[in-house]
DNA sequence: CGGACAAGCTGA
DNA sequence: CAGCTTGTCCGG
């Protein structure tokens, strides 16, 4: 028995008193325990053991519910391990909400109405992961209905709302479609199972494969220890489970062309015709003393009809000070730098300038934190359209700002609005510039997600992006809608530089982190970078799992704190 | 994690 | 030395 306690991850031996009632105790089953003078909840992921000796067994007290089968027990401890994390985290994620106190009854799968495409006919042939590189603005509902027709088969989307839509559209067809995790019972049943990232840990005792529709998108990773990446957990399953993994993305991610050679590519025409038209404004000429964040051709578009959202990420920048009296940014002496507040005076990071908390401009004292970009530039919009213009960012919850025909936000915008006529990326240099390793990946998702907004290249919408960058890859790709311009230079890069898919990452921070890599510095195989000013450091490998391992092996030092991320989104 | 228990500290 | 805090250990 394992019990649900973080902190703890260590088993537990019980006996199971003969009269107990409740779903019988199996692999996975979710009991309640004595466990040093408590009650505890946990899961059984062992049966018929033989406790250490010297040990009086205690009886389980309770079988509260039916939990995950013994290949989702085994795959959520295989998760743990490779991203060094819990075992009870991951099993968390696999069971039901509320308890389940028996095992509904298990139908035979219905047949699915309608033929199979000639393109689709060998998709879901053989095991283990397979791509299936599909425009932005392609519809993926063929392959779901396909793998539906296959048998039992779990369908993971990167967002919730994406997955209730196709829910509704297989209901509409006439295909027993369960959503995970609220209809968990769902793979019990022989239907499809539907869900964001954590329906990979669906259990499905007569899986036949698995769909991972835009595998490359970051929402696929869980935010939290450990920080398992559905794609990869899916790609695992299916070599475990025998059954076919369909990776399906605009631009699939080099973690899936890594995981296989089979590789399907749409035609050419019809996959141009698919990808939104990305408009690239150069600002390298622009006249530097005008404008900002507005160019010429971005003006001209927004002054036209339809609705128009412009992105504008203040990521690592999120706050600045301003003169509450004239509004002057808190600079330095050569205006070069802007500068944050440290022990109540104000120190400029790179050049370690500080003066008091005093406006360059008219000396006043009072300093207020501005947000960056957004409400300034919905306020400088405004006046410039002579209409309002609404706000969003990642903590407004509201839905006013959305009502107007133009907002600006963060890119929390684009997943708040299903459906633009333009998108504006008003300075994508620094998500192609932000120092992450993913960075270039992580531009590329934003302008697919954009582009799944605006729709198609024949419907008339746009996305436009302002850089100084116009022949970055991830630009050229998008605009050309030609993915491997983009995957394969982004290959090499990786490659060149052993970070994933080409090798191993994590980061570990925290006080106590240096004393806690200590055994690891002689190790040839690994390497450390850092700490850097933040007190975190890198520890690369070979791969995820060795990186993973000789992490999960260490002592946490007495007194201090450090958390361990594998594959960290940022980093 | 959180309870048990020991060791360390404080003030009368 | 009671009363309290802090640290370490450990669970079947």
């Amino acid at each position: 028995m394992l019990p649900d306690v973080s902190g703890l991850s260590k088993t537990f031996d019980y006996y199971v008193p003969a009269d107990l009632p409740g779903p019988s105790v199996e692999v996975g089953s979710m009991v309640r325990v004595q466990l040093h003078g408590r009650r505890t909840a946990g899961w059984v992921v062992a049966v018929d053991v033989e406790p250490p000796s010297g040990v009086t067994l205690e009886p389980i007290l309770k079988s509260s519910s039916i939990g995950p089968d013994q290949q989702v027990v085994d795959l959520a401890q295989w998760t743990a391990r490779q991203w060094a994390g819990r075992w009870s985290a991951v099993l968390k994620t696999a069971s039901p909400e509320r308890m389940v106190p028996s095992r509904p009854a298990a139908p035979p799968s219905a047949p699915v109405s309608g033929g199979t495409q000639p393109d689709l006919e060998s998709l879901f042939d053989g095991v283990g992961p397979r791509v299936v590189r599909s425009a932005p603005c392609a519809d993926r509902f063929e392959i779901v209905r396909e793998a539906a027709r296959r048998g039992p088969t779990i369908i993971v989307t990167p967002e919730h709302h994406t997955a209730l839509a196709l829910a509704g559209r297989l209901k509409r067809a006439g295909i027993a479609t369960f959503r995970y995790p609220e209809q968990w019972t769902g793979g019990l049943q022989n239907g499809v199972v539907i869900g964001a990232r954590s329906a990979i840990f669906a259990t499905v005792p007569d899986l036949r494969s698995i769909v991972v529709i835009n595998e490359h998108d970051e929402a696929l990773a869980n935010e939290r220890n450990p920080t398992w990446n559905a794609r990869d957990v899916a790609i695992e399953r299916s070599r475990r489970a025998e059954v076919p993994a369909v990776l399906v993305s605009a631009v699939p991610s080099l973690a899936a062309l890594a995981a296989t050679d089979d590789v399907r590519l749409p035609a050419r025409g019809p996959e141009r015709a698919w990808w939104p038209l990305v408009q690239v404004i150069d600002r390298r000429d622009d006249d530097p003393g005008r404008g900002g964040l507005f160019s010429d051709p971005m003006i001209r578009r927004i002054r036209g009809e339809g609705r128009v959202l412009c992105i504008l990420n203040r990521k690592g920048r999120a706050v600045m000070l301003a003169c509450a009296t004239c509004g002057e940014l808190a600079r330095s002496e050569s205006r070069e730098e802007l500068m944050v507040e440290d022990n109540g005076a104000l120190v400029a990071p790179r050049s370690g300038e500080t003066r008091p908390k005093v406006c360059i401009q008219c000396a006043g004292t009072k300093l207020k934190r501005v947000r960056l970009g957004v409400t300034r530039v919905a306020e400088e919009l405004s006046v410039l359209l002579r209409e309002p213009v609404g706000e969003v960012t990642g903590d407004s919850t509201g839905v006013e700002g959305l009502a107007h025909r133009v907002v600006v936000g963060t890119e929390a915008l684009l997943h708040r609005v299903s459906v633009a006529d333009t998108v504006i990326f008003l300075d994508f240099d620094q998500e192609l510039l932000a120092s992450r390793y993913r960075a270039a990946e992580q531009a590329m998702s934003l302008l697919l997600r954009a582009g799944t907004l605006v729709g198609p290249r024949a419907e008339g919408g746009r996305v436009l992006v302002q850089t100084r960058l116009p022949d970055h890859r991830v630009l050229r790709a998008a605009a050309r809608a030609q993915p491997e311009l983009f995957t394969d230079a982004e290959r090499e890069l990786r490659r060149a530089a052993q970070l994933p898919p080409y090798g191993g990452l994590a980061l570990v921070r925290g006080s106590a982190t240096s004393e806690f890599l200590v055994p690891l510095e002689n190790r040839l195989d690994l390497e450390l970078v850092g700490p850097d000013r933040n007190g975190q450091v890198l520890v690369k490998g070979p791969d995820r799992s060795s990186v993973a391992e000789a992490l999960r092996e260490l002592d946490r030092p007495k007194g201090g704190r450090v958390s361990v991320w594998v594959d960290p989104v940022r980093a």
